[in-house]
DNA sequence: CGTCGCACAGTATAGATACA
DNA sequence: TGTATCTATACTGTGCGACG
């Protein structure tokens, strides 16, 4: 019986205690420092070794307990993420004390964090900061500084309350459109049951589609801006101010070939939208947001309306399925039984449409002109939406894209 | 050069466990 | 019994060398 006092009387695994304290300074971390496993850990430890000790966690929290600890709050909104996330640049003096906090303790350790707002010329112009900031490198390459776009306050501005009052509007400018490109063209999947005004010629967000009133982003609040994306993403049921679309055709069409009763795909020219257009990947990642599941990778959202001229081509799911019928040619590159096969869009259809696609060449070009050219696309847009088509089917890239357009052209 | 297989690191999620 | 915490595990992306 004693021979095994390990196994006979397990010893209770060490938890952390979690409080309000712990928290805010785990947020803190999050948002404003560039995520390190290491060095997040380490600054915590520090911070609250006595606590975290007194609960028999000896060496520290574990890094994956920690990062558990801040998954849950994401996941079921703490009442400590929310508001240290959700009005960030407006409530940022409030977390000063944490944030000296965090500076101090990655300088007593001799650590490197990385500042999620933080432009150079805040260094240069930061008089009464008299220990130089060695430790604080700036982020050089991807440098998606927040200071200077779009009146956005700064992060060490405000931290050191140099900052002045009159800053325009700071909650609504992380809002705006992103600076990474926005593809020239998307694709929409709808069908009877889709809300608001789903037609050949024009798309109304369920939102607005009853003849209410309409409104813009600006319009309204940040949380109201999230909790209406949060809700599109959710559940297409509840009235959308937002119009989904794709930046790959296969989404759409593998959508359609699962709902089939009367699903149109509809090609859009963004440079002829009207009304904002959003990275779905770049809300979630901006406002901190989070769903199961999904991450919003491919997906744009359109505010409101989609104009008829941004319409540049409209086909039925049917005719698709004709044309692969009546075409051998294109029934092989498009495979859409493979495509029907597979619940999800995700790398296994990937994977079994790149065994049977074709190569990079006037085959392949031929069969997508045809295509193109029977749904009626206009020619100017065939070189781009046909090399399109050829990532999002997983064409092989032997051969020359010169005797690929060679066979578009020759299809229409 | 492009593709494949592998290893590795980081991340998401289910659910086990201890505790109130 | 329900909640808080964290582990175990599955999943995803990425880099690298081998190979044709």
């Amino acid at each position: 019986m004693e021979s095994f006092p390990g196994l006979n009387y397990r010893i209770p695994v060490p938890k952390n205690r979690w409080n309000r304290e712990q928290r805010l300074f785990l947020c803190c971390l999050h948002e404003f420092f560039k995520r390190d496993q290491v060095v997040f850990k380490d600054i915590f430890n520090h911070v609250f070794r006595s606590e975290v000790r007194e609960c028999g966690l000896i060496d520290g929290i574990s890094w994956n307990a920690m990062d558990a600890q801040w998954r849950e709050m994401v996941r079921y909104s703490y009442t400590e993420w929310r508001e240290v996330h959700q009005d960030s640049f407006d409530g940022i003096r409030r977390w000063r004390p944490i944030l000296s906090q965090i500076k101090h303790t990655v300088r007593h350790l001799g650590l490197q964090i990385i500042p999620k707002y933080s432009p150079e010329e805040v260094h240069a112009t930061d008089e009464e900061e008299q220990e130089p900031d060695s430790e604080i490198v700036s982020p050089t390459q991807n440098n998606t500084s927040l200071c200077n776009g779009g009146g956005k306050v700064c992060f060490w501005c405000a931290q050191e309350q140099t900052t002045s009052e009159e800053n325009p509007e700071p909650t609504n400018s992380s809002r705006t459109k992103s600076n990474d490109e926005v593809p020239r063209f998307l694709y929409r999947w709808s069908n009877i049951d889709s809300q608001g005004v789903n037609s050949k010629r024009l798309f109304l967000a369920g939102l607005f589609a009853d003849g209410r009133e309409q409104f813009s982003p600006e319009d309204i609040s940040q949380e109201q801006f999230s909790e209406y994306f949060l809700r599109h993403a959710h559940i297409e049921k509840t009235p959308s101010p937002f119009i989904s679309t794709f930046i790959s055709m296969l989404s759409p069409v593998h959508r359609a070939l699962w709902n089939k009763e009367g699903a149109i795909i509809s090609i859009i020219d963004t440079k002829k939208l009207d009304t904002a257009l959003y990275s779905a990947k770049d809300n979630f990642r901006k406002h901190n947001l989070r769903i199961r599941g999904y991450d919003g990778r491919g997906e744009y959202l359109v505010w409101g309306r989609i104009p008829s001229a941004a319409i540049i081509c409209a086909v039925k799911i049917s005719t698709i399925q004709q044309l692969a019928d009546e075409h051998t040619e294109i029934g092989k590159l498009l495979q859409l039984e493979k495509i029907a096969s597979h619940k999800f869009n995700r790398r296994k259809l990937h994977e079994d449409l790149a065994r049977g696609a074709g190569n990079l060449d006037r085959a392949s070009g031929f069969a997508i002109g045809k295509l193109l050219f029977s749904i009626d696309l206009p020619f100017e847009f065939s070189t781009d939406v046909s090399e399109g088509l050829f990532h999002s089917w997983r064409l092989k890239r032997t051969g020359s894209w010169e005797s690929f357009h060679e066979g578009v052209d020759a299809g229409y």
